[in-house]
DNA sequence: CTCAGCCTTCTTTTT
DNA sequence: GAAGGCTGAG
């Protein structure tokens, strides 16, 4: 009875109070809330609001009396969308129960477990990774004879991957970008994929083009599907729309036939993603492709000091491709960006730390600062002397939590039992036992093929010598697993790690602790699903990273600070940004160099990563570099530092004590 | 032929 | 720290 009570307060919507949107937001701003019933372009600069705009749109929308489950927003990360779910809820004052929101890629998956079927595919297939489908390819490449000096499984993904996204054939990728690759490759790589998207089919497996791909081929050959999709969406709204790709802006465009309300939001100057084939003229020619497009512009900057601005305007102004556009601050002059040339990367390092410490006497959060880099790998040095300091921090990049050997060694277990045709989970498990390598897990898998799991337990005497006492250690766990509840995913954990994962991470890796310990928290992850499927499509759909854990071990652990790539700090802001390691070659990356095109993305991502500074702004670059292929090098600033006047920046010379003489000795002569 | 282990090499950005 | 190449053992 109570319970009852308890159900029907927490289902109705309380609102105990009315959104002033007029006094929350500026003028610019609310008339997007206001307005934007049909095709809408909103063009918003860096810091201009974009996100609150979105938010209180979702939050008039359905205070309007528009259903939730009628609503679909579509954002850049699902971390993004839970954020301004959580906001929308805030305001509202009750949680919009049923609003479809989230990545192209998770809105994807959600569709095509219902439809999929329509495709003759099997509505109960596994995703796989980047690096699975490398795997994977390689494999097909080893198989076939005369591929020896080939392109390795990381370019074929790459062209295969980026054709299918930017919605062009093999040719054209070929010769717009890859044209330094021997033409005669075309035609093998085609096969390769044919016989890659065979495998994946066979093995009911979907990558992550996948996910896009057939959600737009379900639209195109399904009017019935499509029917029902876009009545059912009255109103899209889509964020960081300078950063879709060719099919993306097309399901968008299936998924508003109907009603037409289709609301994208971006910024041109922000584009930093074409590597994927993200496409700019998406955001540029929507007005054509929507006719009666409203295009709305945020141009007010809440953000950054106007020092920071001017200098990131002035570093754009150099891109030709671009509306041209104007950020104005509202925000109180401050300092000007500092400019910190370094002796090395230790410098540069203990340069910053010492800078952070002394802001954090200064009574500034370690929360409000931010380290950014170009590449992952860039941090190194930096990590240590925090370490070494103990100042608590995050990093953001590279390696994601899921993406780690052991969590996708215990997952691929999870996956045989829920799609034993997954032949990708299969070699992965086989490849972990003992006396079995490439030649004998092929054997394996080709010996269980199309059998049920309590079908495969039974095999006994199939193998040779060599490959049957493995398997029957193999069995010691799959038979236990075969006979626990597919759902009770901490039980299934919990065999594999008893029977074989524990001892084998000890026997195996010096870090031991701190793998299991990630296992620990996946196991903890496991506690908030009921369902295997669920639980797998999360695991290879979300982007949380492993270092959502604070190294060193802090005094306050909601005080850190965040060491992050530049693109993960998309949206992001903090009151003192650091960009470091400003050197041509590094950054811009040494590969863009020669196009043009490419040194004006790195150039937006330069813009991006200064704009997300509020009052500080330090840009560091170390004088000596080291490379894998020269050693010690010395290295000139950033072309995007060569470019700006120097008036607005100052520069901060630093003494050169801490230059240890060894270095200088390894150095080449020059 | 097959596997394991050691050594070298290389790291752009990611759903 | 992870992937590829090489070599020796079974």
């Amino acid at each position: 009875m109570s319970k009852k009570i308890y159900k029907l307060k927490s289902d109705k919507p309380k609102i105990n109070f009315k959104i002033d949107y007029a006094g929350e937001l500026n003028d610019e701003q609310y008339k997007v809330i206001k307005n934007a019933e049909g095709p809408c372009l909103v063009l918003a600069g860096a810091g201009s609001g974009k996100t609150r705009t979105l938010v209180y749109r979702l939050a008039y929308l359905l205070e309007q009396g528009v259903k939730p489950k009628n609503i679909l927003l579509m954002t850049f990360t699902n971390k993004a969308a839970r954020e301004m779910i959580w906001r929308t809820e805030k305001l509202l004052g009750f949680k919009p129960k049923g609003l479809w929101a989230g990545t192209f890629h998770h809105i994807g998956n959600r569709i095509l477990r219902q439809y999929i079927k329509h495709l003759s595919y099997n509505s109960n297939y596994s995703i796989i990774d980047n690096e699975d489908a490398k795997n994977l390819l390689k494999e097909i490449i080893r198989n076939k004879k005369g591929y020896k000096n080939f392109p390795k499984a990381n370019v074929i993904k790459n062209i295969i991957s980026f054709s299918i996204n930017s919605g062009k054939n093999i040719e054209t990728v070929f010769t717009e970008k890859f044209s330094y690759l021997d033409t005669e490759l075309i035609e093998p790589i085609k096969n390769i994929n044919n016989i890659y998207k065979n495998r994946k089919k066979e093995a009911d497996l979907l990558d992550y083009d996948d996910l896009l791909f057939l959600w737009l081929k379900l639209l195109k050959k399904f009017p019935d599907v499509k029917k029902y999709l876009s009545n059912k969406f009255q109103y899209i709204l889509v964020d960081e729309y300078q950063d879709t790709n060719h099919i993306q802006a097309n399901i968008v465009e299936y998924l508003a036939t109907t009603h037409k309300n289709i609301l994208v939001v971006g910024d041109d100057a922000q584009s930093i993603y074409s590597f994927r084939a993200a496409d700019i003229s998406n955001i540029l020619t929507f007005p054509k492709k929507f006719t009666d497009t409203q295009i709305f512009k945020l141009k007010t900057n809440y953000r950054s000091t106007p020092e920071i601005l001017e200098l990131a305007n002035n570093s754009i102004k150099n891109n030709i491709n671009q509306f041209p556009k104007k950020l104005s601050s509202v925000i109180d002059s401050g300092e000007k960006p500092i400019l910190i040339p370094t002796q090395n990367n230790e410098q540069q390092a203990e340069f910053i730390s010492q800078k952070i410490i002394e802001l954090t006497k200064e009574r500034y959060d370690l929360k409000d600062i931010a380290v950014l880099f170009r590449a992952d790998f860039h941090a190194l040095e930096l990590e240590l002397e925090l370490n070494k300091k103990s100042i608590p921090y995050i990093k953001r990049g590279g390696i994601k939590f899921f993406e780690q050997a052991h969590l996708k060694d215990v997952i691929s277990f999870l996956k045989i039992i829920y799609n034993p045709k997954d032949e990708i989970a299969w070699t992965r498990i086989l490849n972990l036992q003992k006396g079995i390598g490439r030649i004998g897990s092929q054997k394996i898998i080709s010996a269980i093929k199309n059998l049920e799991l309590n079908k495969i337990i039974t095999i006994k005497n199939q193998f040779p010598a060599s490959l049957k006492k493995s398997w029957q250690e193999l069995l010691k766990i799959l038979i236990p697993l075969e006979e626990t509840d597919k759902n009770n995913i901490g039980a299934l954990l919990d065999i594999v790690l008893k029977q074989f994962y524990i001892n084998f991470v000890n026997l195996n890796f010096e870090n031991s602790p701190k793998r299991l310990e990630d296992i620990e928290q996946l196991i903890n992850f496991t506690h908030n699903y009921d369902s295997l499927k669920k639980f797998l499509s999360d695991t290879t759909l979300t982007e949380d990273f492993q270092a959502e854990r604070v190294t060193p071990t802090a005094a306050n652990p909601e005080d850190y600070l965040i060491l992050s790539t530049i693109h993960q700090a998309k949206g992001l802001e903090w009151k003192t940004v650091f960009v470091i390691n400003l050197t041509s070659g590094q950054f811009p990356h040494a590969k863009s160099i020669e196009f043009e095109k490419e040194i004006e993305e790195e150039r937006r991502l330069f813009y991006v990563a200064c704009t997300r500074a509020k009052k500080f702004l330090y840009l560091t670059y170390p004088l000596i570099n080291y490379s894998q292929t020269y050693g010690f090098i010395f290295s000139k600033p950033s072309e995007f530092l060569q470019e700006l006047d120097g008036n607005l920046y100052s520069e901060w010379q630093l003494e050169n004590d801490s230059v240890s003489e060894d270095t200088i000795e390894y150095l080449p002569e020059v």
